[in-house]
RNA sequence: GGGUCUGUAGCUCAGACGGUUAGAGCGCACCCCUGAUAAGGGUGAGGUCGGGAGUUCGACUCUCUCCAGACCCA
């Protein structure tokens, strides 16, 4: 008789091998199939909502790791909120504006177009910018993430772009907005602004001037300097400022020096004249001496920066009719000049930032086209460079040119024309951080948002606190235009600001962006149009989407405005979680989020950033394309995201291990459930004890990681999860397990007791997967017993338990934990024994455990069937005083182990050793438990 | 230079309130099994908690400082 037909061995289609790389692609088409997202929405249909509000990508570019690792987090999150009952839409949404996707556009079609036609260039935007979302939603949907896909929203959407319009109104209405200057990089050639990315420095060599600027009050100045009007001899007192821009010279509002320099009188003779007094800061004298030509100079007195604060002296240009004041500018150096540097407020950034402190005239003479207006005496109407030129020659004239010559620097220039490019102090469009106490009420709004991790507050309290005031406009075409007319003469804005948002508004949810541009101003202000002007700013990016919870949560209506989650990488406390706060902030006075949670960036497995430069970039591509999409979601949840995330070869290697173990428990478990109908489930108090235990044992750690979803802590639940396989199922339950499953008949209420308690660890099992290994658990899904939803994102988190597990099981729970112990105690000496080469297989043994009173009665409870618990041959529990010295002690107080080699002949069928082998003529080569389950009534067991 | 963080065995992670020989799994080494088999089981060796200083009877856990790394600014 072949005996091996009479053992019930796991058998199963699903496969070991994973083979992801082929099968995720064919599990993507059954969800599109049964499409998946619509019927999560009519499930949902009833249940509270939980809305994730998808930050969105910039559509441009390939996706690396970054994107993966952000859309992954989003959807183990949505999907674990729907498992928990919630109803949690996922509308995924793209950044389309803006000035990198001109960039690209620029370098497909050329430069001119931008100009010369923008509306050409904003149709070749849009499509650029769509062939891109193409590309990155191909991506996002093979990592397995489930949205709403052909459905998402755009910034460059018609509706949203008139939405974000109808945002501005909203926030000008609450008295937000307000129009002031800024300095800008401008470049003449191109007639514009330009950020900062169309800015490169190169090397440049400049003209420089060394300027005396006259004291306007000598005796004042010899006085800080701890001298009387007499000693003055009448020579005159002047400082000197030096410049590579001499031509900004006309805007000269002010001399910065440094608080804490020593500045220095030095008397001496300029270009063989008569001598005279020079303000110069100490450490550069001896320098600025070298360069002035001079020989003899007699250092007077000296004076630290803060005592000059305030002191006046004649402008530059200008001279007597314009008293130029001395502040402070901690930007001050030594590297080069004077140490007292010409401040233009109306040409450079941090000349500006001064001129905003003490409220200095913001001058700038210098129009779009980077000549002087031609008010402007000396220069008027000419270029910036040779208005340098006669400024020099004016200041020569007047005597008042120390020094000129030439340095060679790096500077910056516009990327397109080469051109040095200058500063400009230009009319820009803010949303104020005070004027309406937008920084109040934003402060306030964050205290009611939970972040995680909670440190993440206080980050983005410092920024907001700190933060200036937003400039909205950009001088660009690829943008939500800021849709308001300016008065001619006066500036002002139009008396029906508000409602002509509102037309415009509706003429770009038909037409798009380009209604505002290409329409005639009649459309919007009738008459008026010949006396307003249109502004062609549009608006930072980051108003966009910043303002999707007005122009796509208030507009859709399975999302909710605020959202229960904001969920991105820790730059964006700067960015869109900012941007999106003021907004809302601004419009309705709260956050737009009721929880934000950030993760961290990708390092490498040395913890530094990935750059091409170092070779350690890893891209999602690769990975999904080696190891399968569900390898790179597990890598994302095992992965603590709070701080920096790291992945290399090895970590993907770990991954892909635990990958596997968490595979194979589900096949043994699929396995052995081959055949099961759910009416062969055993009544709990009819089960085993150790099967009790193992579904007892689910259900904590169903609890703990139902949990551990609620709180966003997945790699905690991937640690359980694969612990779970290894420990409690393979190093144990599972292992134990084999013998009755396998040898015992196939219907008895032993072996049925086991898989009714490995169905509902299934049930259980499958689903803590979902969220995160979705593929898998999906191709799990269809292997489960009984009939079922289609999908397993269509279940809930398991709730079929045998109600009475749920009660109090604590005593045998306990006495399990006991018994594990003296396992892990056995099996130790089993080792011993196979070291020794006394036995091979732990079924070649018999072992004598000597014990305590208690502990011999806890685990005579079990009987014979202990040895089946210790998978060998035979178990026999004596009481210690019957110990002789080959027992070995053990970690367990009251517990010493023998181990023998078993002398009985080996039951073919079960393998075990006993001495009942044989005892049945019919059946010579088996033991009697065998005879019994394959002819007979079965064998009996109650607790293993 | 500033702000917000991170640094526990080769890897991924645990370690309220400071208090016995710092835990787990993987990997590794060795062994077993061949009825989960491109699987499974067992045993074992690995950290003094980034470095240093301090507070304390006592610190991985508190303070300071240094080093390395990340993000955001300057």
């Amino acid at each position: 008789m072949n005996y091996k037909d009479t053992i019930n061995l796991p058998k199963t289609d699903f496969p070991m091998r994973a083979n992801l790389v082929k099968r995720e692609p064919d599990m993507l088409a059954f969800w599109d199939e049964i499409d998946l997202y619509t019927r999560l929405r009519e499930a949902g249909r009833a249940r509270k909502k939980w809305v994730l509000h998808d930050g969105p990508p910039y559509a441009n570019g390939a996706l690396h790791l970054g994107h993966a690792v952000n859309k992954i987090l989003k959807d183990v999150i949505v999907k674990s909120k729907t498992m928990a009952g919630y109803d949690s839409p996922y509308v995924p949404g793209w950044d389309c504006h803006g000035l990198p996707i001109e960039h690209e556009v620029e370098k497909k079609i050329g430069r001119e177009i931008y100009r010369t036609d923008p509306s050409a260039f904003r149709k070749a935007c849009r499509k650029f910018a769509t062939e891109q979302i193409d590309v990155q939603r191909n991506g996002f949907i093979r990592m397995g993430v489930i949205g709403d896909w052909f459905n998402p929203y755009l910034t460059m959407n018609y509706e949203t772009e008139a939405n974000g319009i109808r945002a501005l109104a909203r926030i000008m209405e609450n008295g937000h907005i307000m129009h002031d200057l800024m300095t800008v990089y401008w470049c003449s050639d191109c007639a514009s602004a330009l950020a900062e990315a169309e800015v490169e420095f190169m090397d440049k060599i400049s003209p420089t001037v060394d300027v005396r600027m006259m004291a306007i009050d000598r005796s004042a100045v010899m006085q800080v300097f701890g001298k009387q009007e007499n000693d003055a001899d009448a020579m005159s007192v002047s400082a000197v400022v030096w410049t590579t821009t001499a031509w900004t010279l006309p805007a000269n509002r002010a001399i910065a020096v440094h608080p804490d320099f020593k500045y220095c009188l030095v008397r001496c003779s300029i270009n063989a004249g008569a001598d005279e007094y020079l303000i110069l800061a100490e450490e550069l004298v001896a320098s600025c001496m070298a360069r002035y030509g001079v020989g003899q100079h007699e250092i007077i007195a000296s004076a630290s920066g803060s005592e000059l604060v305030g002191v006046e002296f004649g402008h530059p240009i200008d001279k007597d009719d314009r008293p130029v004041p001395t502040i402070v500018g901690e930007h001050v150096t030594l590297d080069a000049g004077t140490g007292l540097v010409h401040t233009a407020p109306g040409h450079g950034q941090e000349d500006f930032d001064l001129g905003k402190r003490y409220n200095l005239e913001i001058y700038n003479p210098v129009g779009p086209d980077g000549k002087f207006l031609l008010d402007v005496p000396h220069v008027a109407g000419l270029a910036v460079e040779d208005g340098a030129k006669v400024v020099t020659e004016l200041l020569r004239s007047r005597g008042d040119l120390v020094c000129s010559d030439v340095i060679e620097h790096s500077y910056a220039h516009c990327w397109r024309h080469k051109t040095p490019i200058i500063f400009r102090a230009t009319p820009q469009w803010f949303v104020s951080m005070e004027r309406a106490n937008l920084r109040d009420t934003a402060l306030d709004a964050i205290k009611n948002v939970q972040w995680v991790p909670k440190w993440g507050e206080a980050r983005i309290d410092g920024m907001v606190r700190n933060r200036p005031d937003w400039c909205l406009s950009r001088q660009r075409v690829w943008g939500t235009p800021l849709t308001l007319y300016t008065h001619k003469q006066t500036g002002e804005l139009h008396p029906d600001a508000l409602e002509i948002f509102e037309r415009v508004a509706k003429k770009v949810e038909q037409g798009g962006i380009d209604a505002w541009f290409d329409l005639d101003d009649s459309e919007f202000i009738g008459e008026d149009s010949a006396d307003y002007d249109k502004v062609t700013d549009v608006l930072d990016v980051w108003f966009d989407s910043g303002a999707t919870h007005y122009s796509v949560l208030d507009n859709r209506c399975e999302l909710t405005n605020p959202a229960g989650m904001y969920l991105e990488g820790s730059d964006q406390h700067r960015g869109w979680f900012q941007s999106s706060l003021l907004v809302s902030a601004a419009i309705n006075g709260t956050a737009p989020y009721h929880s934000v949670l950030t993760h961290g960036f990708t390092v490498d497995g040395e913890g530094r950033k990935m750059s091409k430069s170092v070779g350690n970039i890893i891209s999602p591509q690769e990975v999904i394309d080696k190891l399968g999409a569900d390898v790179l979601r597990l890598w994302v949840s095992s992965t603590e995201y709070e701080a920096e995330m790291g992945i290399s070869q090895e970590i993907l290697i770990r991954t892909t291990d635990s990958y596997r173990r968490i595979r194979n428990t589900a096949r043994f478990l699929v396995g052995n459930l081959n055949g099961f109908d759910l009416s062969d489930c055993i009544a709990w108090d009819e089960m085993l004890e150790l099967d009790r235990w193992a579904v007892r044992t689910a259900i904590i750690l169903n609890g703990e990681i139902e949990q551990a979803y609620e709180s966003y802590r997945f790699h905690v639940i991937c640690q359980k999860l694969h612990r779970f396989c290894i420990v409690d199922m393979g190093g144990f339950y599972l292992d134990v397990l084999k013998d009755r499953l396998y040898t015992m008949p196939r219907d008895s209420r032993a072996r049925r007791s086991a898989q009714t308690a490995m169905y509902h660890i299934l049930e259980a099992f499958v689903r803590w997967l979902a969220p995160i290994l979705s593929f898998t658990a999906e191709e799990i899904w269809k292997f489960v017993p009984g009939d079922r939803e289609q999908s397993v994102f269509l279940s809930q988190w398991y709730d079929g338990w045998p109600k009475a597990a749920m009660s109090d099981g604590a005593m045998e729970m306990d006495f399990w934990k006991k018994v594990i112990e003296v396992r892990e105690e056995v099996n130790r000496q089993l080792e011993k024994s196979r070291e020794k080469g006394l036995i091979g297989s732990a079924l070649a043994a018999d072992v004598s455990l000597y014990c305590s009173d208690e502990l011999r009665e806890t685990l005579s409870r079990l009987g014979d069937e202990l040895r089946f618990v210790t998978i060998t041959s035979s178990a026999s529990v004596q009481p210690v005083e019957s110990m002789n010295n080959s027992a070995e002690k053990s970690d367990i107080d009251g517990l010493a182990i023998k181990v023998a080699k078993s002398e009985y002949s080996k039951c073919i069928r079960c393998w075990h050793q006993t001495p009942d082998v044989g005892h049945d003529e019919q059946h010579p080569e088996i033991c009697l438990r065998c005879v019994s389950n394959i002819s007979g009534s079965g064998e009996q067991r109650h607790y293993v």
